[in-house]
RNA sequence: GGCGCUAUGGUGUAAUUGGUUAACACGCUGCCCUCUCAAGGCAGAGAGUACGGGUUCGAUCCCCGUUAGCGCUACCA
């Protein structure tokens, strides 16, 4: 068997969005499982809809995800004279035909076919002008298309890697467009042309091509050439059960990015989705993914997105990871906010590396530890509402807290065990619960309801910070 | 409308190429731990495999039909 040679071809009509990234990944899986090579194709044959900036995206949210890419990016819009010699060559040998139809004529003969209960197929206007008609329409200047001359009878069928033996009717199937009136190539004769000339082994991709298929087999044998391997995969929906769109929410995977999720965990979650590895753990490792992944462990069914369920492996990534690993992260996130200080990369290295750590545990996105913890990385925070209504209720507190600082301010040593101890025996001695000062300490300190161990939380602020902020007069949240 | 594909708890998936009390993960509930919240530990609810027929000693698994969903039916990909 010659090398796997798998592509990615989107189209840049749009950001690059879950069910693509899923697209890509399998593919990418797939070519470093098999030591074979991933290829980046844009497909931009449709001027109208495709941009540069979404081309950007694309690639963008690719290298985001790790799924680097062998050969390419290969534009479409840079091959269009090899498009249009193959279209020649099949009008040359009539495989294909020039129809001058209208829009509006060939809308009118749908619907009356729509109506007759009857398959939709431009009918035979065009398919048997003769050749000195086709040349006298087009001196005159009348605007045409090339469509493929289907044959009436017999079946395309191919034994798809996924979903099986997969059969049509050519009776079935219209003789669709190859080449617009704008000279541009439609997509089937894209990536036919294009799968052929880049040696593609395997078309891995959704299966919203499936009934796409027997199309580009009947151009392949128009062309006399051998058709690759076909794998389909099942389809992303959104929780309503129809095909995930913008308007479910964040589509596209520079949003996860820049909400802070992680390539690692999004691509597990991705995996996952329409796929199983043979062992029951599910929490793999993008290496891991590599070794397991086969087209037999994919399924035929659609899949639901769970944003609940990414967001699981998501913070358990986090939890997992180094705070080292997770520092150019919240590095940017920090910056991203103004929390960023040219010290955390020098003299507070140290100290920020223990605050990672110390965060991680119960943050779910990479912008929680900007947003959680905010009070770790500046003075200057707000006590938010939950944390005052939930702890600074008391009316001892305002007198408390000021004497527990005095307290806290005459430790020699100000770590973990000594601020503790410190604590308890105050609390002990105005005869009130530990609790009541570590809550009301946390909103304090933290400004937030939520919040690491209190004494962790002392330490890694310091004494001097710790002092200043129980010292401060607040307001308490009077009842009712 | 035509053609194609699919159908296991709320969600994602498993279930030796027919034989299990239908498993795992997310989510959910309760308890433990405890300074909050997570994490962790423990316990639990939730599907009898869309529905109806077959084939078989025996069907989640094979066949047919129905229903539902999705896809294609564009000079979009």
């Amino acid at each position: 068997m010659p090398g796997v040679r798998v592509r990615f071809a989107p189209s840049p009509t749009g950001a690059l969005h879950v069910g693509g990234a899923r697209t890509a990944l399998f593919n990418w899986l797939f070519a470093r499982g098999q030591g074979g090579r991933f290829i980046l194709r844009i497909e931009d044959t449709d001027r109208e809809r495709s941009s540069p900036e979404m081309v950007d995206d694309i690639l963008g949210a690719l290298q985001w995800l790790g799924l680097d890419w062998d050969e390419g990016p290969f534009l479409q819009s840079e091959r269009l004279d090899r498009y249009r010699q193959a279209a020649d060559r099949l009008l040359d040998g009539n495989r294909a035909y020039r129809c001058f139809c209208s829009a509006s004529e060939l809308a009118a003969r749908r619907q009356a076919a729509a109506a007759s209960g009857k398959a939709l197929k431009c009918d035979d206007t065009c398919r048997e002008l003769p050749p000195d008609q086709v040349r006298e329409r087009r001196t005159r200047g009348l605007s045409s298309v090339v469509r493929f001359k289907g044959t009436r009878d017999g079946e395309v069928a191919f034994e798809d890697r996924i979903f099986g033996r997969i059969a049509h009717r050519t009776e079935q199937i219209e003789d669709f467009v190859l080449v617009r009136s704008d000279g541009m190539p439609t997509y089937h004769l894209g990536v036919v042309l294009d799968d052929l000339d880049m040696n593609i082994s395997h078309v891995i991709r959704g299966a919203d091509h499936i009934s796409n298929t027997p199309k580009q087999i009947l151009l392949y044998q128009a062309l006399e050439r051998p058709v690759p391997d076909f794998a389909h995969l099942p389809l992303i929906l959104g929780p309503d059960r129809t095909r995930l769109s913008k308007r479910h929410g964040a589509t596209a995977v520079t949003t996860y990015r820049d909400q802070g999720y992680l390539p690692d965990p999004f691509c597990n979650f991705l995996a996952l989705l329409g796929w199983s590895p043979k062992t029951e753990v599910e929490a793999l490792s993008t290496d891991e993914l590599i070794h397991q992944f086969s087209l037999k462990g994919v399924n035929r069914s659609n899949a639901v997105f769970d944003p609940d369920k990414l967001s699981w492996f998501n913070s358990r990534y986090l939890r997992n990871a180094s705070a080292e690993r997770l520092l150019p992260l919240i590095r940017a996130e920090l910056e991203r906010e103004g929390l960023w200080k040219e010290a955390f990369d020098s003299s507070e290295r140290a100290w920020i590396l223990k605050v990672i750590d110390l965060l991680k545990q119960r943050v779910r996105m990479v912008s929680d530890f900007a947003t959680q913890g905010r009070a770790f990385f500046t003075d200057e925070f707000e006590i938010e509402d939950k944390a005052r209504r939930k702890f600074l209720k008391n009316a001892t507190l305002p007198l408390l807290m000021p004497e527990l600082a005095a307290r806290l301010q005459s430790l020699p040593v100000f770590e973990l065990e000594e601020a503790e101890s410190a604590l308890r025996a105050f609390a002990a001695e105005k005869e009130v619960k530990a609790g009541l000062l570590i809550n009301a300490a946390r909103a304090l300190l933290t400004g937030k309801a939520i919040a690491p161990g209190i004494f962790e939380v002392m330490a890694a602020l310091g004494q001097e910070r710790t002092v200043a902020r129980l010292s401060e007069t607040f307001r308490v949240e009077s009842e009712g």
